[in-house]
DNA sequence: AACTCGGGGGC
DNA sequence: GCCCCAGAGTT
């Protein structure tokens, strides 16, 4: 199989696979880009419902550019990895400012925009541009190594350099966006990673090598483990005649410029409670809850207080409000979900 | 090169 | 539980 006949091999079973997919209804180049944007290390599936409510709330660039924060975060909520949401208000901005308000075609122009790396700028100038670009993600990094029984450690910075050059090699000179998108979505949904691949209905069976040698469950090398470093904290819903306390996250670190329900480290006990909270009228041990971010996990007690007083530096809300306005992270569900069951308190 | 940064689906 | 996902930014 020539490089002729490799690309349209993939090609002819896009044309006759491809998802049906939002982004895919009017590939603007920014739908693109606030797609590729949303998909960072995040499923299709979980990216469809945000991607349509946010383009139907910011419909341009320039709207973007001038969002307000909280409403930004508000769009992002429960999606994770939220930097990606203010570098992509920072990129509209910077777009506005330096390139007419234009998405800029090119590679190296796109590189210098906030939150797009490596593969966000070739998908981009591909897909929306149809430049002649690579876009090397874990899909087309592991269909490759497979094509080519490739079984060393995917994460080592040469490894990557040298597939990326063999995609480069393969790319056609007409239709580069469909052809980046079909090497994704064969990775997605037919040469996938966990469990077995589903070699059958794979276009290029014949010529995988790891297919052919049996070793598509060998490639891609299993990464190595990652351990997460464990955290007690104590999840307090404060309230205060029927209103929560909540106040906002730090702008940097983890979960940054978030809300979140007042929270301290360690797990207390009651009588450590009664003391920090000398106005509770009440102090009543609520759920337990875990959860798992990539690189630690919270154990979360949980205390629903009722004060008599009010306090200074939080945040005092409707529970309705809490829900409709703020964005408070998934980690929080629990403790939200405590709030909406028992609203009336 | 290693670490930070979320959350969830599928097994 | 475990793996990994249309990765980028920072250290």
């Amino acid at each position: 199989m020539d490089k002729i006949q490799f690309q349209t091999a993939l090609l002819d079973w896009y044309d006759q696979n491809k998802r049906i997919l939002p982004w895919r209804d009017n590939p603007n180049p920014y739908h693109v880009w606030v797609s590729e944007i949303m998909l960072q290390q995040t499923r299709v599936e979980a990216v469809i419902p945000y991607f349509e409510r946010f383009i139907k709330a910011v419909p341009t660039i320039s709207d973007l550019a001038t969002i307000e924060d909280d409403l930004l975060a508000k769009l992002w909520e429960g999606l994770g990895y939220y930097s990606r949401a203010k570098n992509l208000k920072k990129a509209a901005i910077q777009i506005v400012e330096k390139h007419n308000g234009k998405l800029p075609d090119n590679k190296q122009d796109l590189l210098s925009l906030s939150g797009i790396g490596p593969y966000t700028a070739g998908a981009i100038s591909s897909i929306a541009f149809d430049k002649r670009e690579a876009a090397m993600d874990g899909n087309v990094l592991r269909v490759f190594a497979r094509l080519l029984a490739n079984t060393r450690d995917l994460s080592n910075t040469q490894v990557r350099a040298a597939i990326q050059t063999q995609v480069e090699d393969v790319l056609p000179n007409t239709r580069n966006g469909d052809f980046t998108q079909a090497l994704m979505e064969i990775g997605a949904t037919v040469c996938i990673p966990n469990g077995s691949p589903h070699c059958e209905k794979c276009p290029f069976q014949e010529i995988c090598k790891a297919a052919l040698e049996g070793l598509t469950e060998q490639i891609p090398l299993k990464r190595k483990k990652i351990y997460r470093r464990l955290q007690n904290r104590t999840i307090l819903i404060l309230e205060l005649d029927g209103q929560i306390y909540i106040e906002k996250r730090p702008d940097k670190g983890l979960l940054a410029g978030l809300y979140q329900f007042i929270n301290l480290s360690g797990h207390l006990n009651e009588a450590e409670l009664e003391s920090r909270f000398p106005s509770a009228i009440s102090i009543q041990k609520i759920d337990s809850a875990k959860h798992i971010f990539s690189h630690l996990e919270w154990h979360m007690f949980g205390y629903h207080i009722q004060l008599s007083k009010k306090m200074d530096d939080y945040i005092l809300v409707d529970p309705e409000e809490l829900v409709n306005t703020y964005s408070i992270p998934s980690a929080f569900q629990t403790y939200k979900d405590y709030i909406l069951n028992k609203k009336g308190l």
